[in-house]
DNA sequence: TCCATATTTCTAATATTATCGAAATAATAT
DNA sequence: ATATTATTTCGATAATATTAGAAATATGGA
């Protein structure tokens, strides 16, 4: 994953109606939830909420998908793990706790 | 760990400039990097770099020191771990990729 | 004290993001 | 066809973030 990617990623996140949305949508589970529902839910007008699915969907930590007039929103699994191994692997891994050279390096867990 | 403090530290990360600062800082190790070193390494203007700076210390994604007329930045290695255990258990944890009810939830790891 | 070095704060311009009402689009049902 | 429901797109506004030059502050040394 390039760090790009990564940023774009930490910005879906990086909000508080985003986090909440994508919250939401893990929790649902692999059926989502439909954007209706989502609103509802946290109480977020239509436009508003239409803005930052878009947005989640952008950067590919949500997918979409139509069920006859609804349109059904799931977290995108995969893409957050990815999202996940990048902070571990090639942002953040390779700190030493200890600071002594030669040792094994820490990984975040 | 907060909603909002992790929507704050996915805010420090989820920009070019810091999250190229926080990786520099994680690969400096426990000794940290000054301003100035960080400054020339990243090709970054003082005044841009010291507003950016601020924004990761604010969040506590780092931590500052003086050392003589330096000022020497290092990653908060804990708090990055606290927005790591946020992610996979509290916002992200509970997702079941079968689908199936009753099942181990998955975690992400 | 006076100078050089390191970095921040001030300030103002610019750019990006977030909000949400109203109108438009899409699907289904009558 | 027309109405109903679900959701998006448009458009305008407000809020927040980013950039960086110039001036200010802090430290250590001559």
């Amino acid at each position: 994953m390039e760090m790009n990617d990564a940023v774009r990623r930490l910005t879906g996140l990086a909000q508080d109606t985003r986090l909440r949305i994508f919250r939401l949508l893990v929790r649902a589970g692999p059926g989502g939830a439909a954007a209706g529902r989502i609103a509802s839910q946290l109480g977020v007008p239509p436009a508003t909420l239409s803005f930052h699915l878009r947005e989640l969907a952008d950067c590919e930590l949500i997918r979409v998908e139509r069920r006859g007039r609804s349109l059904i929103y799931s977290a995108d699994y995969g893409s957050m793990q990815e999202l996940m191994d990048y902070l571990r692997h090639d942002c953040c891994g390779g700190i030493s706790k200890s600071g002594r050279a030669g040792r094994a390096r820490q990984e975040l867990t």
